[in-house]
DNA sequence: CATGAATGAGCATTCATTCAT
DNA sequence: TATGAATGAATGCTCATTCAT
């Protein structure tokens, strides 16, 4: 096995598992089966082995989301496959996606490339999508930017709360649940806001 | 002046710029214009100081979120209300809604008790009050738990990019978005997901 | 009461449970119902306080001692009665005791005026008792010095066994066995107690 | 050359002449030529540090004793020997003995494993050949323990004396004066020293 | 390539002492 | 006198990083 994936594969679980401040070196090394001074063969730093984890999901989830828009999806069907493939990035790697949902918060972590990528420029694309949905007359009108936003941390959000419960509902019952909700909140169609209508009366 | 507080106050200036670790006492105090003992006069530790802001937040969200309760709102009122509260408790003490969002991912953090609370009691709160405008028939049929749980991280997320993007936009606007935004998720009526339509077609 | 012995009673206390570096002058403080800046008006420091004490119990011992011999007692005598009013002082006031043992060997201490006469000058009066006795023939050749501070410190170091096992003998039996050792020790020839013969006159 | 024996021995140095609280890691750090960290590759805390000394010290001391057990020799030839060993230790490793000396007196080290073995299990074993001395009519009807733990202390307390006079005597000389002292104490009736009744045969 | 002992700046915390009240 | 909140130097210890083997 590649040893940098190796690194970057403990690496997440320990992160994962105490937080990039809890996670030493030396811990790191123990759960790879390597020595310490290994991992300084394949990374630069601490740091970098963080940075490298963004970088790469970013990577993936930048390829999948680009790939999207050269086919002629609905959002709707966008919006069900991005959520698949999130999905199933995290159920097969959990620790990783664990990562890039706690260590994007730490303000100090956020002068790293690859978490300012994850954090800016994949809402942005997100963000495109929703503006050409709307374009389209697919959804209804929005702030694009920050809708994309929104469900971009809604979708952070359910993922913490995943780890927590122990699973009581599938991840396929939240799939559904966050679609449901996500589609709702965008799609087209009737329904002003009910003050509006209060104002009405 | 109160020491408790100017140490609170200093302590989550800090906290939300450099996050937990780099939030050291020695900093903290020097903010506070006090020696770092004085902070053990008034803390066990510094993670009682975090645990501290955690609690005091949570206790003005809950008693707030309680006092909606006993009052005849429609769930959109209590929505709105909610969120207005929230985003003036933000507007008033930015610092403190910077590291409720932050520090809450950090797993060595979790076990704090004030963590906890705001983690899980207030989401709790926010599920009952779905949940009766569920039975009110206010609302569409949905998880309470689990919507209560995106709203409310939906809501932490919108903070985290407000923080970023030095205001483009006012947070009467960003309020407005996102009550629409999830009015729009979570209301009674029309609209089947729209791969539901396209199965019919 | 005397607030200076006030001072020095509870500061005896603490010291005999926590050792000198484990007494601070807050808990000493507490435990004689004032505050901690009212030791600094009688003291003006915590080495102040230990150095004291050792003052204090010297002078008692040497006033003792040099009383003793300006009597006609006999070597023996002297030594009986010593024991006796060492002992006694002990019962009445333990944690003094263990003060004097406890903190005369530490080194740092060892600087401290009081420490210095305590561990210097008592072993050299008992040494001119001894050496008085030698002369007298009343005890077989010896050297004095060394004698009085074997004797001195077998003394400290019968007290600190008497803290430690929960006195299943009574301080009197230990006083005798004590007594006998040291009598055997430097006596004549071969014999009986001094005060044995004594009684037989 | 053993970086644990470099540790310790230089710890105990500094100990010696500063006593257990004036001994900073960085200070031994400093003596020892390596940087502080190091220590704490070899010892989990300080604390251990003086336990280590302790249970070393005291497996040596015990393994003599209860190889002394063994052999078919005479109380005194044991105490003779017994009195060589120590005397020997303490010449070839200074600092060692006055740490043993000085650090089991204070209440806060006591609880330490290493500590209460010294301070225990070997005036034990010394209790022990004492009482089978009695058995065999060797020494005078005594308290064996009692007895043992003044002998045991008696000789802590001369190696004290021995380092502060600068050595006027030889250790020669105060090992004599030791011997005659301590079997005069505990001998069966009047009577020279055993050795000089060997000599006569 | 791989190792892991060694490093030392930096951390959270304590506590003897002061001084305005 | 008496107070006790405030001080900040100093403590024991950690851990990201290096480098001789």
């Amino acid at each position: 096995m590649d040893k940098k994936q190796l690194i970057i594969k403990h690496a997440a679980d320990v992160i994962a598992e105490k937080g990039y401040h809890g996670a030493t070196p030396k811990v790191i090394a123990g759960r790879a089966g390597i020595a310490v001074g290994t991992i300084y063969l394949y990374f630069k730093s601490k740091e970098e082995i963080l940075n490298y984890i963004f970088v790469e999901e970013f990577k993936k989830r930048e390829k999948f989301l680009l790939g999207l828009n050269t086919k002629d999806y609905s959002f709707y069907e966008k919006l069900e496959l991005f959520l698949d493939f999130h999905f199933d990035e995290l159920e097969s790697d959990e620790s990783t996606g664990t990562v890039l949902i706690q260590e994007s918060t730490n303000p100090q972590q956020q002068s790293l490339e690859g978490v300012q990528k994850f954090l800016t420029e994949l809402p942005e694309i997100f963000a495109d999508m929703l503006q050409q949905a709307q374009n389209k007359n697919e959804i209804r009108a929005l702030d694009s930017q920050f809708a994309a936003r929104i469900i971009f941390h809604s979708i952070r959000g359910a993922v913490m709360e995943l780890k927590k419960e122990a699973v009581q509902k599938g991840h396929e019952d939240i799939k559904h649940e966050l679609k449901t909700f996500f589609w709702n909140a965008i799609k087209k169609k009737e329904g002003e806001l009910p003050n509006e209508n209060h104002q009405d009366e």
